[in-house]
DNA sequence: ATTTTGGTTCTCTTTTTACAGAACTAACAA
DNA sequence: TTGTTAGTTCTGTAAAAAGAGAACCAAAAT
């Protein structure tokens, strides 16, 4: 496969995309490749020639996106290649993640409402009232998901 | 102020909590430092003495927060210091900030879903109810915050 | 008028990140 | 048995991030 302008382009604006979440520049790139890919799974090589980058980078990376079980690979008979994919397929698991991800403040919160000692000022109460939403909604995600698929049926 | 070693240690973890968000270190720390601190704002110098940092850092890190909405100041009659606080007080805007961080990703699986040629493959197919999964999350996100509000009176 | 305070900005240094390149390894192939 | 393929691991390095320290500045105090 070859690329195309547009989707070289692409592939590096979901590479930023994915940068300002914290991931390294190739992660993201990577990703990008992989929703772009015609056959959507890549391997090793062609990332390595498609993104122009080292084949230890594209190593470290690939050990990072399966670690995060964002990417597995395949193998066919008689073929020693892996062909690595995106797990697109669990986008619920991944979305629920990212929530916990930013719901996990609540954890801090609490520690901290445990050891302040004017439990009654206003700070407090803007506290427990962020502090009880998150509780709430860590709650709401998996009728969340219900509700989205009866929508949808 | 003089922080306890429980207090040193929960801003610590606060910190590295913001960092694997992908703030600087010092800026993590100051949210932990205004979480804790006793009158809930502090100055400029009370944090240069109490995370022991350089005053180039905190102006850095304190126009940083300020720019994201994250810490306001006030200040007080015949008193030339500023006082920072967070604004706690806007979690439902940094919080819907966040989400629309994480459902930000729809705009791209878009973008590949019209590039693709496959369009009624497997992998289009799960990439297309992801999006359609998003795109409800994010009108959902008002009535979450009415429901909570329910819930709690 | 000059000193102090509260903070900003500039330059330099340290540390960390991200990656290249080469050496290496395990499985298979000739 | 020697070579090739597919990937890993190790070592070095360029670039970026994070912050220190000093110089600087404006407003207020003396």
């Amino acid at each position: 496969m070859v690329l195309s302008e547009k989707q070289k382009e692409l592939i590096e604006r979901i590479g930023v995309f994915h940068e300002h979440k914290g991931m390294q520049p190739l992660v993201g790139r990577i990703i990008g490749l992989m929703l772009i890919h015609d056959n959507a799974e890549v391997t090793f090589d062609e990332i390595v020639d498609l993104l122009g980058v080292s084949k230890s980078a594209v190593s470290n990376a690939l050990t990072f996106l399966q670690a995060k079980e964002r990417v597995v690979y395949t193998t066919k008979p008689g073929d020693r290649k892996r062909y690595f994919k995106l797990k697109i397929h669990d986008w619920k698991e991944n979305f629920t993640k990212d929530i916990v991800g930013i719901v996990e403040i609540q954890k801090f919160l609490a520690e901290v409402l445990e050891e302040r000692k004017d439990k009654d000022s206003e700070f407090c109460a803007q506290m427990r009232d962020f502090s009880n939403f998150l509780e709430f909604f860590r709650h709401e995600i998996p009728s969340l998901f219900e509700r989205f698929k009866k929508k949808y049926s």
